[in-house]
DNA sequence: CATGTATGCTCGCTTTTGAACGAAGAGAAA
DNA sequence: TTTCTCTTCGTTCAAAAGCGAGCATACATG
């Protein structure tokens, strides 16, 4: 038995149970209780459960998050440079439209710090979820929730996006092409973005390095509709032409 | 039996008694009165109780805005027990509205495991999140965010309710009396229910043994509309009775 | 080889619990 | 009202259970 299965058997008790105790975990697997108590120490600073003498209990607000989580610590520092450059492009009391990408989810993490009001309109469950608690006005699109995903997609969310107008749209993508455009690696998603963008005043691109010349499945809107474009490195000298030519506002760490 | 969990015990006791006497509670839990004391000592500093001779009584202020997921654990073992009811009245394949709250979130869960396919309409941000990676076909009403609590509810919820026809509605609520009808501590959510229970050709009502008789704030729907009612208890007799009035199946433990 | 991770073990510290006893509250009787 | 009695409370002490830090070992990984 190796030391993620055993958290992963713990989870699962976790998650029928609620709640779980060191002793008979500790029996069960074999192990020391010490073992078990810094399972659940782990789990505990991943933000999964709450630790009691004796035990612990899931936090529910994060009940199935973790595949999500771990994928969103994949090249978290590069989202967290790129996300600290949105708050001065963001008037506090404004109004903006989120996609479901985990790099707009920890710049709306950043703007949560920074602002004291915003609106934001989202078509991600994930968004929702963290700003249940929040001074935010937070509007969901509905719709239909996509497969392995937390994103809602479908024509009910492409109506309920036009019914706002918003300052700006801050989304993010899979891949950039001077050729290809804006990409996506799904239809839905990439559907409802255009809408998003549509809506919005000032259309603020966020897009790691890895995403420059990365080809993906399908398009989304053209160059021309952005506005503002922020990445985590110093983009090559053909690209700033390339945005200076769209006149594409480029922020990247000096 | 530890602690935390005790205490857990006592509370859920609290929510259905709203007070607690010292030498019950001392004996069903084997432990000694001062043990108990200590408890509500504890839980009079966290703000929830006021301890008074002989027992505590449940602070009724913290009781209506429990966080999510405090009230979700609580009474679980009842919302397990009216959950395994759920599954007969429902075919694979059909099509349900389900709201926000803890039971019929709990009923869902039990649904997973014993259907195959099924379509779930909800304004319950836990839903969309749980049902992400399942087979099941999951739709958000989208709307407004209500604030500290997972719901989406308002205008647009209502609207996107409005376009889609269910088998049956699923839901829960605060409180039913036989002359108040079935209650809601908040507007927002009392009114989405009443359009959910307006699009489904099948009501069913959620109700564990503490809302017999509890009295909130705004009414949501008569009891005409309910078909079908889950208890975790076998009500009075004089509620038997008023169900066989109102041509309502109920279904309790036997 | 060095490095990092997982695990077990020990020891001192904290939390929980029960027992004991005096103090305080409730209710009845004067 | 005052007094008396019984119950309930709070405090203190000690024992037991649980915990965290630090160290050592084992094993994989680079």
């Amino acid at each position: 038995m190796l030391a993620f299965e055993r958290r992963e058997k713990i989870l699962s008790t976790l998650y029928s149970d609620k709640k779980v105790f060191v002793a008979p975990l500790a029996s069960t697997f074999n192990v020391t209780e010490e073992t078990i108590r810094r399972d659940l120490e782990k789990l505990e600073r991943e933000g999964v459960v709450t630790r009691n003498y004796g035990g612990a209990t899931l936090n529910e607000r994060t009940s199935e998050d973790l595949p999500y989580q771990t994928r969103n610590t994949i090249n978290l520092e590069e989202k967290r440079i790129i996300a600290q450059f949105l708050p001065p492009l963001i008037k506090d009391g404004s109004s903006i439209m989120a996609d479901t990408s985990s790099t707009v989810y920890e710049a709306l993490q950043v703007l949560q710090q920074s602002k004291d009001h915003l609106t934001i309109i989202t078509n991600s469950v994930s968004i929702l979820q963290d700003f249940a608690f929040s001074s935010f006005d937070v509007f969901s699109t509905g719709g239909s929730l996509r497969k392995n995903s937390r994103s809602l997609v479908g024509p009910s969310a492409i109506r309920s996006v036009q019914q706002y107008n918003v300052d700006a749209a801050v989304v993010s993508c899979k891949g950039i092409s001077m050729t290809q455009g804006i990409m996506d690696t799904n239809e839905p998603e990439a559907d409802l973005k255009q809408y998003m963008q549509n809506q919005a005043r000032r259309v603020i691109l966020l897009v790691d390095h890895t995403k420059f010349g990365a080809v993906s499945l399908v398009k989304t809107f053209p160059f021309e509709q952005v506005d503002c474009l922020l990445t985590n490195k110093k983009p090559a000298e053909e690209w700033l032409d390339f945005f200076g030519q769209h006149e594409i506002d480029v922020i990247f760490p000096s």
